[in-house]
DNA sequence: TTCCTTGCAAAACTTTTGCATTAAA
DNA sequence: TTTAATGCAAAAGTTTTGCAAGGAA
C-alpha cells in the first residue's frame, strides 16, 4: 500500500474550483480533492482512505466513496477502467491516455497530443463517439 | 439479465482447442467455453452462471469463476477492462478494440484493422508495449 | 491410487445504504 | 431553522478459498 503526505494546496482556490462545478466545498471534500488533485495521479479509494487516516483525519469510508463518486460525476476527477476489481480515480481530467505496467500495478499518463489516428472507425448508426479510453499495456524488459 | 441458448459447437474440436493451450477439457469447462466462444461476445460471470443454470446444468459459482480465470490465463478468453464493478469476459482473442454504449451497457468489437496510428508514444525506458486496450465510448444520438 | 476438478458454504473484499448526528447556509 | 453532509454499522454485491466428495488418468 503506497501512501503519501497530503500536499498543501491553496484551499480558497480549491474551494472555488469545487464550487464552480457545483460541489459544495466541505472540509472532507477539500481534503480528498487536495490529495487527489495535487499531482496527476491514480489512486484507489483504499489508498485515499489510508492516506487520510495516516494524516490524522477522521473520515469514514462512506464519505470517501461518496465524495469520489461526486467528484467524478462533476468532472473533477475521472474513474479509470481497469481489469482490477477496484475503482481507480484519476486527477487528470484533460484528454489523455494511460500507460499501465500490469505486473507492477503502475499507471502513468500519456498526453493526447502524443497519439494521432490515421484511420478510426465510424460510430454505428444512431451513435456518436463520446470519448476514447486507451490503455497501453507495458511489460518490463528483462535485463540481460 | 440477458440469457441465451447454449450453442452447439463441435465438442471434440473444442476439447482439442483447450488441450492445445494446456487446459484439461472437463465437462464444465467445455460448456463454459462453448457458451463463450460460440460467437464474439462479452459476458459477465453472472450471465454465464444464469445461462448454464437455465440450460439445466448443475454448476457452482466457484467453478465458473475458476474456469473463466483459467481460460483467461491460458489466452482462450480475454478479460475486458471496464469501469463497471463486474468482470467482463470477451471470447474474441484476436487483436481488436471495443465500442461501448455506456448507458445501454452494450459492448461490441472493432477490428484492429479499422484503426491505425500516425503517431504513437514510445514506451518508457525499460519497458516495451505489451498491448493496447482501446474502448470507444458511444453516446446514443437523441432522435429529433 | 494419485492427482485434479467440482460443489458447497463460508470468507474476503469492495462499494452502497439507512439512519441518527453534526455541520453549514 | 432548514437543508445537506458525515460517520458508523450493516447490507449488498462480486470473487475467492477451504475442504470434502467425485471423477479422470
Amino acid at each position: 500500500m503506497t501512501t503519501q503526505i497530503i500536499p498543501s494546496i491553496d484551499r480558497a482556490q480549491l474551494a472555488e474550483h469545487l464550487a464552480a462545478r457545483g460541489v459544495r466545498p466541505t472540509a472532507q471534500r477539500l481534503k480528498i480533492a487536495a490529495l487527489l488533485l495535487a499531482v496527476p495521479q491514480h489512486l484507489t479509494a483504499e489508498q485515499i482512505i489510508a492516506t487520510l487516516k495516516q494524516s490524522g483525519m477522521r473520515v469514514s469510508k462512506a464519505t470517501v466513496y461518496n465524495t469520489l463518486n461526486l467528484l467524478a460525476a462533476h468532472g473533477l476527477v475521472r474513474q479509470v477502467a481497469s481489469s482490477d476489481e477496484r475503482a481507480l480515480f484519476d486527477s487528470n481530467t484533460h484528454p489523455h491516455f494511460h500507460f499501465h505496467d500490469v505486473a507492477g500495478g503502475i499507471w502513468s499518463d500519456v498526453d493526447a497530443s502524443q497519439v494521432s489516428f490515421s484511420s478510426f472507425p465510424a460510430a454505428p448508426p444512431g451513435y456518436e463517439v463520446a470519448g476514447v479510453d486507451m490503455t497501453i499495456r507495458l511489460r518490463r524488459i528483462p535485463n540481460k
